[in-house]
Formats: C-alpha cells, structure tokens, sequence
DNA sequence: GATGAATGAGGATTCATTCAT
DNA sequence: AATGAATGAATCCTCATTCAT
C-alpha cells in the first residue's frame, strides 16, 4: 500500500479513473485529491487548475494510443495486420478509463475537441485511407467514399466496447472487461476487420 | 404565448439538448429554464427535481426508441429487414440528442444504467438473439457465443454515429447529421449488415 | 430596528462602509452579507459579483457629488461661491464613508480609475478651469499653469479631511467627523478659499 | 547574483511597492516574493509573516520621513523654512510609494495606526504648533484653533499630490510624478506655504 | 538561505431547492 | 403557473504558513 507512484501520477490516476466516470463537470477536485491521498490545496502544487489537470489526464492517455494507432497506418498493406488489433485491445485493456474520456470528449464536443480531432485524429485517418486505396480486395465491396465510414466503424467497434463496457456489463451480465470477454471481443474484431476488407474466406475463425 | 409547445414540452427539449451535451452534473438548472424561457423557480412547478427531469427526459427519448427497435426482434426472419435500420436511423436522425444522452448513462453506469439495462434492453436483446439463432445463413460466419457480439457491434454502428457526430463533424469536416451524410450512413449500415449475416453477395449496393 | 430600507440598499450600505474601511481586496462578501442581514449565497441575487457590488457603491456615491461639484463650474464668477464649500462639506458629512472610497481608488489605480477620471472628474475639472480664468483678482498671485494646481490642492484639501479621518482623529484627539469639528474645517476652507483666489481681504472670518 | 541589493531589501522593495498599490490585504506574499526573486517559502526566512513585513516597510519608509519632518519643527523661526518643502519633495520624490502606504493606513485606521499616530505623528505636530505659536505674521490671519488645521492642510497638500499621483495623472494628462510636475508642485507649494503664513508679497515667485 | 510540497482556513461564486407572493 | 428572494451545501481556487530537504 505505500504508493511507490510520484505524486503528480497518482492525481493523474485518480484524476483519470473519476474523469472517465463522472465526466470533467461531474467530478470534484476534492475527490481527486482524496483519491490521490492529498487535500485540494495540496493538488494545486502540482496542476494550475482542474482544466490543465483534465488535459493531462487527456494528454497522457492519448498520445500512447495516438503513437500505436499510427502505426497501423504505416504498413503498406493489411494483411496480417490483424495483430495491431490484438495490440489495441492489450493496451485498452490496460488503460480501460481511456475510451470513456475519449467518448466524454467527442459526445461533449468543444474546442478541446476540435484541437483533437485536427491536431491527432485527423492525420492518422487520412493516414488510414491512403493505405486502404491501395488495397485492392477493399474495392470489390466498397466504394472509395465510403472509405471513411468504414474507418469510422471500425473505431465505433474497437472503442465502443471499452466506453459503453458498463452498459454490456449490466446487459449480458458478463464483465465486459474479464479477460475472457476481451478475447472473445478481439477474435471478433478480428473476423469482422477480415469481412470488411472482403477477405471473409482467409484464415482468423472459423464457427466454431 | 404564441409558442404552440407546451412548457413542459419545451422545458423537456431543452433539457434533452443540454443534458445531451453537457452531462447531467454539467447541466444547470438554471440554463435549462433559461432556454425554456422560465426561471429555475417555475421549471419545479413542472418537475419535481431535476432527478426527475432527467428520469423524465430518458423516459420520454427512450421509450420509442425501444418500442421500434422490437418490431426488429418481432421478425420471424432478418430477411427485408434493412428497412428497420432506415426507420432507426430516420427516428434517431429526428431526435439526435438521444444517443448522446445514452452514451453518457451508458458510460457513467450507476442505478439507472442497471435499471435501463435490464428491465428494457435485456429482452430486447434475448428476443434478437433468438431471431438470430433461426437464421441459417449466419451460423456459417459466427459462432453461437458471438451472437452477442454481433448485436452489440450493430448497436455500436447504429448509436456510435449520432453520438460521436461531434466527432465525426471535426474530424471528416463534414456535418455528420447532415442529410447527405445519414443517406451514406444508412446505406452503408444495410450494407454492412448483409455482409455480417452472410449474405453480402445479395441486393443492398455493390461498389458505386 | 425593523429594517425599512430595501435589500438592494441595505447591501449597498453595508458594502458602503466596508469598502471604504478595508478597500476592495480586504472586504469579505460574506461580511457585507452580514451586516446587511443575509447570507453571501444571497447577496448574489442582488448583484453579480462583488466587482459590480463595488462600481454599484462608486456609482450610486459619486453621482450626486459630482453632480454637486458641477454647480461649482457653472456659475459665472467665484464671488459669493464659498456657499458650495458649505454645500460639499455637508453632503460629504451625510456621505463620510465617499471620500475614502475615492482615495482607494485614487490611490490604486487602474481601469475603473482611468474611466471615472477621463468621464468624470475631467470634464469637471476642465469646467473649473474655465471658470478660474476668467477672474481677474486670480491673475495677481498665480500663473495660469498652476491653475490645474490649484484645484488639485482644492481637491486634496476638502476630500483629505474626510479620507483622513481616522488619522486626524487620532493625531488630534477629537473626531474629525464632529459637527464641531466640521464646522471649523468648513470656516477654515472658506478663508483658505478666499486666500487662494487672492481675496484674503475681505470678509469670510477675521482672526477669531 | 549579480543583484546588488540584499535579499531582505529586495523583499522590502517588493513589498514597498505592491502594498502600495493594492494595500496590505490586496497584496499576496507571493507576488511579493516573486517580484524579488524569491519563493514565498524561501521569503519566511526574512521576515516571520506578512504582518511583520508590512511593518518592516512602514518603519523603513516612515522613520526616515519622520526624521525629515522633524527638522522643520525644530528651527525657531519659519523664515527662509521653504527649503524643507524642498527637502521633502525630494525625499518622497525618491521614494514615491510612502505616501501611498501611509494614506492606506490612514484612511483604514486600527491599532497600527493608533500607534503610528500617537507616538510619531503627535509629538511632531505639537512641536509644529509651538513653532507656530511663536510667528507673529500668521496670527494676522489666522486663530489659534485654526492652527491645527493649517498643519493637516500643508500634510494634505504635500502628501496627497503623491498619494493620489495616479488619479492625477489621469485627470491632467501628465505624469504627476515627472521631474517637470514635482518642480511645479514644488514652487506652488513655497508660494501657498508663504500665503499661508502671510507673507504672500514676499519673494518665492510671482505670478509668471 | 532556498525550495517543493502540504495544508487549514477562507473567499468568491454556483447550484438545487424552497417559499411567499 | 410564474417569480424574486433566500439559503445550505458544494465547488474551484487562493493564501499565509510550515516543514523536511
């Protein structure tokens, strides 16, 4: 129990959990403070204000995801590119609060938004589409302007488990979180990536 | 006066807007009465607190919604059901908040999500997944213990594009509750669900 | 005790008091609240923040004095004008907290400075100005660029022995606010007023 | 390092100059700290609180000033005594704060300035008041019991052109504390000194 | 001497809610 | 129904001060 974690990551931490929970307007900085095992005064040492605490939490939990998501967009071609979803997963899985502040952010809409969406996303689909013209399975079952909605189904897929996790617990009334439902979500993807770049037949599961 | 809206009708449209983009915590009462043209003190001759407003607001968005989405699971068959995804898409793109109110009690959990969760959405979803069992084309791609997968994956493209629309404006630079955009969007679904029922090779678009 | 006075001005009493005792920066809204018998919480209902209490204080003080000071510059010749002395001294006698309001802020500067100098106090001033230069007996003992210096030792002279109040009392053992006290100061400035424009001959009080 | 001044006067200097500005609540250690270069931390090392630091200033500004005024009530005779106006001008035009610091404390008035009052101010008048009791020339024009009152008026005069420099500088468009504008206050204040006292047809400038 | 970090006490302001009118 | 005014409970944040390093 004696946390080993500087002090600016255990607000970070608690910050994100809450965040990701309650949202920024839901959540009071005394609770984060609390969580972190300091007083909100104590906090303000380390973060000007809960704004610039929020776009730590931000910061830091995007920029690694940004950083293995452009890595997708760098392979020439796709095949076998199915591991990087193996690796999304894996690291959602490790930062399950993420998806939840990303989703906070893009439903609440704003300038921080607007800054993420050009600065980050922005780059990285337009990265995404020129590798998926130079597919040419793809273009057997979809026109080149529906490119970017298969984008952006695949994103609705990959970080809609992870957000709305709480609502497919209470619905299926299986932890959408145990190890066991991430495997099962990943072997899914995985197919359903195989079936929309029209390559349904190739290895990656069979019916069981 | 010559605002034909009842006043409870017009506190409940702007508390849908505000609780949509702001979150319940981030959402004033105040601002709510504002919009609604009355002060916080008269909205609570309409509302009990704004708990209530807010049950009643779900209540009001919710209640359709499910009601039109179990005419799918009523089907005998998924045949000719894509006109079900154009009504969906019609009935969300007539009230577009709705999906966003979703995702946050969705994403928050709590008592409400559980209740929402399980005395609505469960049967409805046992009802899907029974129509999807008697499907013979589908057990040739999924497994049995996918079928949950792919109901929730069809959610997550339904609901993920309205609710991420703020998203998905910023990032493509385009409206995407625009008219042209939900066209493409909803041929794109049907699209997308012949292709996850096996039946990709049948009617519904092939590439422009 | 019953309160006849209307919230509004009770608070502007209270803030009144208060700010011209310990400034801007040193009163507590929750002491103002107080004093005016309610909760700080309520306050808020009257004015919007305690910036727009504090130019609500200022306004509704230096109104009618400035209002008074402009009968000064209106008449043709100083003669006889000692009367306004009279008239000044006994509106800042009913208003004795005005006078330390504007030393606050006169010594502090700043925007709301700039603004009541340029709009108000200028254009008084320059009026005087006028004034002063049209009396002929002034042109014996002073040049017309000490004019400006003139009215400003005027200024400090009537408004000191209000600001300085408390230290005069102190310094004299006798309040300085006592109608004797004022009384003397008023025959004083009379004579000092006579002496300024060169008049010290006439009447207006011959060693006691 | 290369900062000439010690650490506790560049503290002082600081302070000096911000309580000022904005008064002693208005003004937080740590701006003060700052403007020296300093932690706020680090600044408890050199005085024990922001109470003994604000006293630390008013002694060093006003036992100086003290020690000047004294001067003026020690010679006999007041003839040929506008030197000390000089001498005064000069001193507060070195350290043009003072006056500011002093009139925050006369106009809040409280235990400090009880002391400040009774036991340097006090003495100081009652010795200007001997030395004025024994110049036959003002008796002509003024009573005895106005005495006190020419004493406050000169302190009005003398102190409140730097006292309220920045509402000046507003009104007349010139900097009040510019070499040009104290020389002219200089002069005038010789003048009306000589006026006070009867001596107006004396040398100490006529009019241009 | 200097500093980063911690903190209790406050301080301005907001908020949901109530109530008399 | 509508509202102005009132309020207790928060909320974000500042401040003077302390202490270990």
């Amino acid at each position: 129990m004696t946390d080993p974690a500087s002090t600016r990551d255990r607000i970070l931490n608690a910050a994100e959990a809450l965040f990701a929970e309650r949202g920024l307007a839901g959540t009071a900085v005394r609770d984060i403070a609390a969580e972190a095992g300091l007083t909100a005064a104590s906090l303000y040492n380390h973060f000007a204000s809960k704004e610039a605490l929020y776009e730590a939490v931000l910061e830091r939990g995007v920029r690694p995801l940004l950083a293995l998501l452009s890595q997708l967009a760098e392979g020439e071609r796709l095949e076998g590119r199915v591991d990087v979803i193996d690796a999304l997963m894996e690291h959602l899985a490790r930062t399950p609060h993420l998806p939840r502040l990303v989703h906070h952010e893009a439903v609440t809409g704003g300038v921080r938004l607007a800054r993420l969406a050009r600065m980050w996303i922005r780059p990285l689909v337009n990265e995404a589409l020129s590798v998926l013209k130079r597919q040419d399975a793809i273009s057997q079952h979809w026109a080149q302007d529906e490119y970017p909605l298969l984008i952006a189904a695949w994103l609705h897929l990959l970080f809609g488990h992870f957000a709305m996790a709480p609502l497919l617990t209470e619905v299926f009334d299986e932890d959408a979180l145990s190890r066991a439902s991430l495997e099962r979500q990943t072997r899914f993807l995985r197919k359903l990536s195989l079936l929309l770049l029209g390559r349904a037949d190739e290895p990656g599961g069979s019916p069981t």
